[in-house]
DNA sequence: CCAAAATGATCC
DNA sequence: GATCATTTTGGG
């Protein structure tokens, strides 16, 4: 009967005592971490890399702290092995947990983004390596000619394995083999890992002007404080931004801590790795999509080790294992790249400045044309700010000109306007070289059929296909879909009826060599048709003069320095201006000046020619006179009276489905709960303005707040009861960059 | 009426 | 994300 019988049957000191459980977080979009009980004899600490039973199979996770004693105990598994890695630091983990805080994705979902390369967590390999064992009286004897000189060479030198010391001692395999089955030679087991070289800080820099050295010196000493600080570094193109921050990279070095830089990711060029050659003697450790897994792993490896000194990487970088990171630097810390739309949505530039902040250590963000959230940032006394003035040795930004294409119109059918091509003319003729700048892959970028007037769509998106005609594809820019280029048009039947509309770069190039038949023109653009290698080898030869007029699209605008390029003409300059998004005029504004600062670098001036339909615009207005602070104070103002970032606060939910009935429905729910309070605006719900994008139709909502509003837990309480069909995802996006 | 296919719930 | 139970659908 009942306890008492039990109590008598087992003695107390039998009882099973209440398991020891550990909250574990999976890589997978789980609501939040599970609980697992600790196998008697396995050392868990936080951070613990860990294999636990998931259902049927066995997934990597991360010890995340002590169990929350919530789950029943016959729902408790154990945790199966820890793996033979270094635990993930504290402050990587509250990092993972405030990046997921804020863009309320689920922190599994952040904690798979570090830990991009499971490889890493296991044992690495191992060899036999071999050195001269302790001289005994009885092996004196045997040592012939081969054998000593496999001592020699040994001796002031590491451990070899057997092929290497054979190599070297010029004697076979069978000699070193037998020497260590004599007792000649001592086997040591040792791990292989790639060995990283590390940037010498005191190596030799280039000499700075005045004005840099007072901004390096400033920045060397945020570095030495050793404390958190962030700090705008602000300066016009060639005014040495990157031979600035390399000084505080310097200073981190000699203080043995580790340095990460975050690029756009194409404007991770050879050009950036070569100048940081020259100044730190080697090549800094890259991570990028492009590494193989191999790469992946040893890189993790050495950067969790302690032994990379500067990782330069894209977004991606910004959730590395550092060790001792002491120094982050953003560079172009405006551009939209960093911000990653799909999956969790964050902004790297943004997220780099709490993980700064979470591990103690000083970030600069550079830019020639600052974001206004990182202006108003200063503004406020949250950033620090450093300005460069005016360019290194005195050369003066390339003279900006607008051409009206009202008053000034291309030939019919054509794009560039007569004076870019008088321009271009000039230019050729002093053997200088021209960069057309238009943000347009491909021929044309909408293919029309004249007998019924409509144009070729994308069967999975809104949006046009656009005709590559170099490859005889038509291809949708959004989803990857093509098809060949068709002679009867599917909706009217008429044949040969089709008619490529606007300008793409392949169209201008078109244009070009029928004016300049003679020049050796290029062209430059983000295709996967062009491989890194073949992007580098371009560049190469644009540098070295190989190439008259180079026509590219943003790519060859970014993180290039060609030093006999004198003309810049921008083709569309309008191109981005419409479409009503927020940053439309911001982001144009920095994508034109920074096309423009290409142009005469060296001795040489250069001239930059944007082409435009309406001249008037802040923007070109802005870009001619070279008021950048004042465009910036007038778009300022715009932002604080619409109540629109930095100034308030927004978040975009989007819905979408394959089924637009089931996908308005989920609207219909979320609008029913919508928030409504002070300070709190809901538009929506609206058609996105991709409606259609893979097959899935989308729908919109903007949530607009105050700044003092947390918008976080307001999101949390109105889309928790949401229910979603499988079919339809809802996703958030906190401080959305681009509206589409 | 059965079975494949779509959908939803759960994993600690 | 993967797996399994449950519901839906559609074909004979």
């Amino acid at each position: 009967m009942g306890a008492e019988s039990v109590e008598k049957s087992v003695p107390p000191t039998l009882l099973p005592a209440a398991k020891l459980t550990v909250k574990v977080l999976l890589p997978l979009p789980l609501g939040d971490a599970y609980d697992y009980s600790v196998p008697e004899g396995l050392q868990v600490a936080p951070g613990a890399f860990v294999v636990v039973p998931l259902g049927k199979r066995e997934t990597l996770g991360v010890v995340w702290g002590e169990g929350s004693g919530e789950v029943p105990e016959a729902k408790l598994r154990d945790i199966i092995d820890v793996l033979p890695a270094l635990p993930m630091a504290e402050a990587l983990r509250r990092f993972v947990d405030w990046v997921s805080a804020y863009t309320l994705a689920p922190p599994g979902a952040v904690l798979r983004m570090a830990m991009s390369s499971p490889s890493a967590l296991e044992a690495p390999k191992t060899e036999v390596v071999y050195r001269a064992a302790a001289p005994s009286d009885d092996t004196a004897l045997k040592l012939t000619a081969a054998r000593r000189r496999v001592l020699a060479a040994l001796v002031d030198g590491p451990a070899m394995p057997v092929a290497e010391l054979a190599h070297i001692a010029g004697v076979g395999a069978s000699v070193v083999k037998t020497m260590a089955s004599v007792g000649l030679l001592e086997p040591v087991e040792r791990t292989v890992r790639r060995s990283f070289p590390l940037p010498d800080g005191a190596h030799e820099g280039p000499v700075l002007s005045e004005a840099q050295k007072s901004v390096a010196d400033a920045m060397v000493a945020k570095v030495e404080a050793k404390v958190f600080s962030a700090t705008l570094l602000d300066g016009v193109p060639g005014a040495g931004k990157t031979e600035v921050y390399f000084e505080a990279i310097a200073a981190a070095l000699k203080a043995d801590r580790q340095v990460l830089v975050l690029l756009p990711e194409i404007a991770l060029t050879s050009q950036w790795l070569k100048r940081f050659e020259d100044r730190f003697g080697c090549a800094p450790a890259a991570w990028h999509s492009g590494l193989t897994s191999l790469e992946r792993r040893e890189t993790w490896r050495g950067i969790a080790e302690g032994r990379v000194g500067v990782v330069v990487g894209a977004r991606s970088a910004l959730f590395l294992p550092f060790a001792r990171l002491g120094l982050l630097v953003i560079d172009e810390e405006h551009d939209g790249s960093f911000k990653q739309d799909d999956g969790v949505a964050y902004n790297a530039r943004d997220m780099a400045v709490v993980r700064a902040r979470l591990v103690g250590a000083p970030i600069v963000l550079a830019s020639a044309t600052p974001s206004l959230e990182s202006v108003t940032n200063v503004t406020a006394g949250r950033y620090g700010a450093l300005h460069l003035p005016g360019r290194h040795g005195g050369q003066t930004l390339a003279k900006l000109q607008a051409v009206d294409l009202r008053r000034q119109a291309p030939p019919r059918g054509k794009w560039l306007s007569p004076p870019v091509a008088e321009a271009m003319k000039q230019t050729l003729a002093a053997g200088e070289q021209t960069l057309l700048f238009l943000n347009r892959r491909g021929y044309a970028p909408m293919t029309l059929c004249r007998a019924c007037g409509s144009g070729i769509e994308c069967p999975q998106c809104s949006a046009w296909l656009v005709e590559h005609r170099f490859r005889r594809v038509l291809v949708c820019h959004h989803c990857g879909y093509s098809e060949p280029p068709a002679q009867t048009c599917k909706k009217c039947g008429a044949v040969d009826q089709f008619v490529a509309c606007g300008p793409g770069v392949e169209r201008l190039a078109e244009e070009a060599l029928e004016l300049f038949p003679e020049a050796r023109l290029e062209l430059f653009t983000s295709d996967s048709l062009m491989s890194r290698t073949e992007a580098a080898a371009a560049v190469e030869r644009m540098i070295d003069g190989k190439i008259d007029i180079l026509i590219g699209t943003q790519m060859a605008a970014k993180g290039h320095h060609f030093p006999g390029l004198t003309l810049v003409a921008v083709v569309d300059a309008d191109l981005g201006l419409n479409g009503g998004d927020l940053r439309a005029a911001e982001r144009t504004f920095q994508m034109l000046y920074q096309v423009a600062g290409r142009a005469g670098r060296e001795d040489r001036p250069g001239r930059a020619l944007i082409q435009t339909l309406q001249p008037e615009h802040p923007v070109m207005q802005a870009l001619v006179s070279g008021d950048r602070d004042r465009f910036v104070a007038a778009e300022l103002a715009d932002r604080e009276l619409a109540g629109m970032p930095p100034y308030g606060r927004l978040a975009s939910l989007i819905i979408s489905g394959p089924d637009p009935a089931a996908v308005d429905n989920v609207c219909a729910a979320i609008a029913r709960r919508a928030p409504s309070r002070e300070g709190v605006t809901v538009l929506g719900p609206s058609v996105a303005p991709m409606a259609l994008l893979r097959g899935r139709h989308r729908r919109r909502f903007l949530l607009k707040t105050s700044r003092d509003i947390a918008v976080q837990p307001l999101l949390y309480d109105w889309l928790k009861q949401i229910g979603l069909p499988n079919s339809v995802r809802l996703q958030v996006d906190v401080d959305p960059y681009s509206f589409l």
